[in-house]
Order: C-alpha cells, then sequence, then structure tokens
DNA sequence: GGTATATTATTAACAAGTTAAATAAAATAC
DNA sequence: GTATTTTATTTAACTTGTTAATAATATACC
C-alpha cells in the first residue's frame, strides 16, 4: 500500500510539483492578459527576446526564450501570419534565416507593457525583494548542476 | 528597441524562465528514466499518488497530481488501456468514479523505485540538504500568495 | 575536388496544456 | 414534484512539449 512512503513526500515537498506549482501562480494573470491580446505565452516569450535583442536566427532565439526548435518552428509561422515578425534569409548561410519584430509586435508589447510591469511589481511586493532575490539565485544555482550520466 | 529594458530581466533573472529552466534541471533524468518504461511523466504523476493514497475520484487525481481535467480524462484513459489502473462507478454518486492502482501499475512504479532514489539522492547531494529545503520552503510560499483581481 | 560529418531548420506523430462548451447526474429551490 | 442550479466528467479545438526522422547547407579532411 505504502511501496512510495519514502520517495514520495508531500506534494508540496516533490521538487518537481513545487516548480510546477510556483510557476502556475506566477504565469497565470500573465497567461489571461496574454489571452485578450490573443497571443500564448510562448509567442510573448518570442516577441520580448526579439524586441530586446534585435534580429536573431531562431537556434538562438530557442535558447534565450526557451523554447525546443520544433515548438518555435511553430510559433515562428504563427508569429508571421500574425503579422508580428518578419523574416528574411541569412546572406551568407542559406541554412539559416534572420528574424525580428515588426511593427505590430513592437506596439502589441507596449500595449501590455504597463500591465505587465503592474504584475512584476506586484510579486516583488507580496512576495518580497530578499526573498524573490534568495529564489532566484537558488534556482539559478539548480539549474547549472552538473549531472554525470550514470553516477 | 530597447522598450523592454525595464521590464526584461536577463533570462536567469525572470521568474518564469528560472523556474522553467530548473523544473527540466529536475524532470530531465526523471523522464529518461520513464521514456525506457513506456509511462510519461504526467503518467508516473497520477501512479504515483494512485500508489500513495489509495482509491481516488479523478478531482482529487487532478489536485494532488496537479493535473487539469481534461489532460487527466485523457491519461486515465491511457493508463487504463495499459492496464495500470482499474476504474469503478461511485456506488452512490453516478456522476463520480473510482480509481485505483493495478497490480501491473504497482508493479510499474516497484521497477523504477531503485533508479527514482537515487535521483532524489543525487539531488540532495549534489544540491545540499539544506538549500532544498530553502528553495522547497519559498516556493511553497509563492504558491500560497493571494493575488486579488485588479489590485 | 569529393566524400564524410556536423549544423540548421522543418516535419511527423503522439502526449499534454489550456480554454470553452457540452453532457450527465445530483442537489436545491419553490 | 418539477424547474433550476450546481457539480463531475468529458469532448472539442487549438497550441505546445517531446522525440525521431528528414532535407539542405556548411565544414572538415583526405
Amino acid at each position: 500500500m505504502d511501496i512510495l512512503r519514502d520517495i514520495a513526500p508531500e506534494t508540496n515537498r516533490s521538487l518537481p510539483i513545487a516548480l510546477l506549482r510556483a510557476r502556475e501562480k506566477v504565469m497565470g494573470p500573465i497567461r489571461a492578459m496574454l489571452a485578450d491580446v490573443g497571443v500564448t505565452e510562448q509567442q510573448w516569450r518570442v516577441l520580448r527576446v526579439l524586441a530586446e535583442r534585435g534580429t536573431l536566427d531562431p537556434t538562438e532565439i530557442a535558447d534565450r526564450s526557451c523554447l525546443l526548435m520544433p515548438s518555435l518552428t511553430r510559433i515562428l509561422q504563427t508569429l508571421q501570419t500574425k503579422g508580428l515578425i518578419n523574416r528574411e534569409g541569412h546572406p551568407t548561410d542559406r541554412r539559416r534565416q534572420l528574424v525580428s519584430i515588426s511593427g505590430a509586435g513592437r506596439q502589441l508589447i507596449a500595449d501590455n507593457l504597463k500591465e505587465s510591469q503592474r504584475l512584476n511589481a506586484w510579486l516583488r511586493e507580496s512576495f518580497g525583494e530578499d526573498k524573490l532575490d534568495a529564489l532566484l539565485d537558488l534556482l539559478n544555482e539548480l539549474d547549472a548542476l552538473e549531472r554525470d550520466p550514470k553516477a
């Protein structure tokens, strides 16, 4: 009946689930805001990266927005259909392409800037600047761990 | 060009992305292990909950395994096809059903117990017991925040 | 130069996330 | 005791996550 007693901590002591719940808490309001504008959380991430860094190739976009290439391929198609990005071939490497945000894309970001800032401010205030920093530090440290294949 | 300078922190200072990366770090090895057995991360979560708490109705499974009902519906269908769970109608409330793990389901969990424990041990050792606890505390605290609709 | 290898991006196939709506049974109102 | 409302679950439609396969181009090296 309780084979798992030793490996199944209460769900709030399970790191994967705790990460899932925390992420949902943070993303919920953002998703709601974006739904009104008709873009998904991932499309928003791509637009932000492009607005922030300028023209990029898909590989770098995927890296910076934490998306896998197959997902990004579909997302770029969607964003292009919506007229939120521009794509052109890379001048010297014909495998690659160059992607940049369009004027409409910039406008969409500008339209949601204020609300996005409000959500960030809410987080900093309710949770506390110090705790937020501590949490980010721990998360980055966890992400930096190296796991050797079969230790 | 940099409308976002003030709301777009470096990606490792963005909480949603940091949570995403940390989760991938933790789940990667687990997913790899489960792939060999032919179950997904979410199916594994459902099986664990059932093994841990016994017979439950879908609503409680969804709550404990952090899945939305539509996802759970599909997952339960898959698990039933694989013979890993049993389903029966609720004796008094015919809207509900009762789900329990099958012998094969228990066996699958037992087969992966050792490896799962090794992964947990690796995490505790590489990251540190104290940091792990601190991280879980912060995540739970974040999850407990109340956000009023339009503050 | 020409072949093997690596890199970039896309496609395919299936599982899951998300929102909205549909369905069905039970509880409640009056 | 029927109409209405609430609750439990499923279905639908669309987007993304994930792994594997494929096509096209670049690079390495003989």
